[in-house]
RNA sequence: GGUCUGGUAGUUCAGUUGGUUAGAAUGCCGGCCUGUCACGCCGGAGGUCGCGAGUUCGAGUCUCGUCCAGACCGCCA
């Protein structure tokens, strides 16, 4: 009996030891939990941004960096400043002078704690959220100092571009920029989350790859491993995505960067995010209402846009034809008039010797100075455009015509031009002449200089079409070969399969590019998914069928154990949330973009490497003679 | 690879046919100021005129070269 209840004795013993122990353990928890708490407390009880009249009288901490103080000698004002908004500190001589003393001496970009009181002010500032109110400050800690910033961080600021980006971290502060990163982030999110509703798959594929002559030039890295031998960087992740929908992921996609190395633009980065998506059994249409649906439900959600009925669905030739351009900007029309038959019937050497004659009407612009058509005359001879010269008629109100080439064509004749424009009096047509494909093109940037004067582009408008029915080809005449105008895995269209062997030039492919205010958001293709024709089309392209396996058998092999028939489509992310900022430059919707000359001015990249990096990597500089 | 534009104070810019000590605004520093919020007022400091040649009695200004930045053409399947 006593045997037992010793045993007993000592379960209980042991018991309450283990139960002693697991309530310390359990306490060091809570003080651990309570001390993450507590430091959370004790930086911010709030935001700057978020206090109101509501908070009156509460005691808060706040943390943040000092936009502005106003020394107005009894009393001082302080900006606190973090990504959420301002808050107005306020100071007092007569009631804390020494803390009025402190806060006079803090500099532009201090990061400071405060603490005090919430309260209304006397004076309101309607213009800021938290205008109503100001903080009385009880205690003041500088949390670190700062010098003074080479530029002003202000919404408008004084910086110049390279100094902004030589100083990234500070414009980054700036609430443009800001709002520019919450826009993209925002944008990121909504589509994740709905092509996530519609049963899209987000997976990552590798960004050490393969090179290949197609195409952009690529991005290279040297494998130490395996000596001589270098990776690239993806130009985009279109074999992985195909041979994801070979593996059954039948709709996939990423939002994931990707690398060119070509030279930069406005809209042009080296390394760049798309939003890269595939489908299995689908064709065209499928894919093309799909992201419509994804398209629409951005501009409702992102930019509280609601875009009424189908995009218009626009066949290249057609887009060529009446806008000399394979992303016309729709917000206008301004269509282009061929004239060719018309006005080839005469004298007039330049008419006469063209292969296409077109213009278009300007409305309203009869009344245009001799000076404001030199103006134009000289805009479509800069060398970026390359007209020889321009011809305008002017419809005049009283139904007589004007025109530079008077001498040649009577107002009979002019009359039948305008005719053909749909020319109201009052109308200009603007006329330029020569070999078609670079008329048309010049006519382009004419519509579009026409289109900005006229006031036609308005940012806040959208117009969004999709392309398609593009050239599977292009003859390009350096390399005196055909490429594929999209790549070499898009399919022809199936009733123009037989014109891959008697006229290359002529097949149609089953791709299409999605077009907004002339920007080009996106495009795609239904693929091949034929082995058969997949060779067919590396031959047309020139590859031997040895450099095709070299280069893509892996892909070829692939399509050997059930392909599915697929196809996808690929946005510049980086323009979408630019346009949607209303802005030209991709660079300020990129955290830290590079330059012009591809550099990053901040990072001081591209650098050299040490002679022991090259040496492991077999590598020897060379100098260009 | 090419065309064009620019480089002057910490910053953004002005600077006349080549001519005395290179200016303004803003920022910075100091002083004054109790309701500012683009605070105001007074004062001060601050310059390798991108760099290198050349022309000239004399160059921020003219010429050539070069570097840097931006826009565009080529390039970007």
């Amino acid at each position: 009996m006593t045997e037992f209840k010793d045993e007993h004795n000592a379960v209980i013993g042991v018991f309450l030891q283990r139960l002693y122990r697991q309530i310390i353990k359990l306490s060091i928890f809570v003080r651990i939990f309570a001390q993450i708490l507590n430091q959370d407390k004790m930086y911010r009880t709030h935001t700057c941004g978020e206090l109101r009249i509501s908070n009156v009288n509460q005691q808060v901490t706040l943390s943040g960096w000092v936009q502005k103080t106003r020394n107005l000698g009894g009393m001082t004002f302080v900006d606190l400043r973090d990504r959420y908004g301002l808050a107005q500190l306020a100071f007092n001589m007569e009631t804390n002078a020494e803390l009025c003393g402190q806060a006079r001496k803090l500099g532009r970009e201090f990061v400071v704690k405060i603490e005090g009181s919430v309260q209304e002010r006397s004076n309101k500032n309607p213009k800021m959220p938290t205008g109503d109110i100001e903080i009385i400050v009880d205690e003041i800690s500088i949390l670190n100092k700062a010098e003074t910033p080479p530029f002003t961080i202000e919404d408008d600021t004084d910086g110049g571009d390279e100094l902004r980006m030589k100083y990234r971290y500070l414009d980054l502060r700036r609430n443009p920029v800001r709002k520019n990163l919450e826009l993209r982030h925002k944008m990121a999110q909504e589509i994740r989350s709905y092509l996530d509703s519609v049963k899209f798959m987000e997976i990552e594929t590798p960004v050490l790859i393969k090179s290949t002559p197609e195409g952009a030039r690529d991005f290279v890295v040297p494998s130490r491993m395996n000596q001589s031998q270098f990776y690239a960087l993806p130009q985009s992740p279109q074999v992985f995505k195909q041979l994801l929908m070979v593996a059954g992921y039948d709709r996939y996609f990423q939002i994931v960067k990707c690398f060119r190395d070509e030279d930069l633009r406005a809209d042009r980065q080296p390394e760049f995010t798309q939003i890269d998506c595939e489908m299995a059994f689908v064709e065209q249409n499928d894919i093309l209402n799909t992201f419509e649906d994804l398209a629409k439900h951005l501009f409702k959600k992102i930019m509280n846009v609601e875009l009424k009925g189908d995009f218009l669905r626009l066949p290249y030739d057609e887009a060529m034809t009446f806008y000399g351009s394979d992303k016309p900007d729709l917000r206008f029309d301004m269509k282009f008039v061929d004239i060719t038959e018309l006005a080839k019937q005469n004298d007039f050497i330049v008419f006469n010797q063209a292969q296409y004659i077109g213009g278009i009407c300007a409305e309203g612009c009869a009344g245009y100075s001799r000076k404001k058509l030199d103006k134009l005359t000289k805009f479509v001879q800069k060398p970026q455009i390359g007209a020889k010269g321009l011809v305008y008629v002017k419809c005049n109100e009283d139904g007589t015509y004007k025109s530079s080439i008077d001498k040649f064509y009577s107002q009979e004749d002019l009359k039948k031009w305008a005719g053909l424009f749909g020319a109201k009096p009052g109308d200009l047509l603007l006329i330029l002449a020569g070999d078609r494909n670079k008329t048309l093109t010049q006519l382009s940037e004419l519509r579009l200089e026409m289109g900005e004067q006229l006031g036609l582009r308005d940012r806040n408008k959208f117009t969004p079409l999709w392309v398609v029915d593009f050239p599977l080809l292009e003859w390009d005449e350096e390399t005196e070969r055909f490429h594929a105008m999209h790549h070499p895995f898009t399919s022809p269209k199936s009733e123009d399969i037989e014109l891959m062997d008697s006229d290359p030039g002529k097949v149609r492919a089953n791709a299409y590019d999605l077009v907004i205010n002339g920007v080009e958001i996106g495009g795609g293709s239904i693929r091949i998914f034929d082995k058969e024709l997949q060779q067919k089309m590396f031959k047309l392209l020139g590859f031997t069928p040895e450099q095709a396996n070299e280069q893509f058998g892996f892909l070829m092999n692939a399509f050997k154990y059930g392909a599915p028939p697929h196809g996808g489509i690929a946005f510049g992310f980086d323009r979408w949330v630019a346009l949607f900022a209303g802005i030209d430059s991709i660079r300020d919707v990129i955290a830290f973009p590079k330059n012009n000359s591809g550099r990053d001015v901040m990072i001081d990249s591209p650098s050299s490497v040490s002679k022991e990096q090259l040496d492991e990597l077999l590598l020897k500089i060379v100098k260009k003679e």
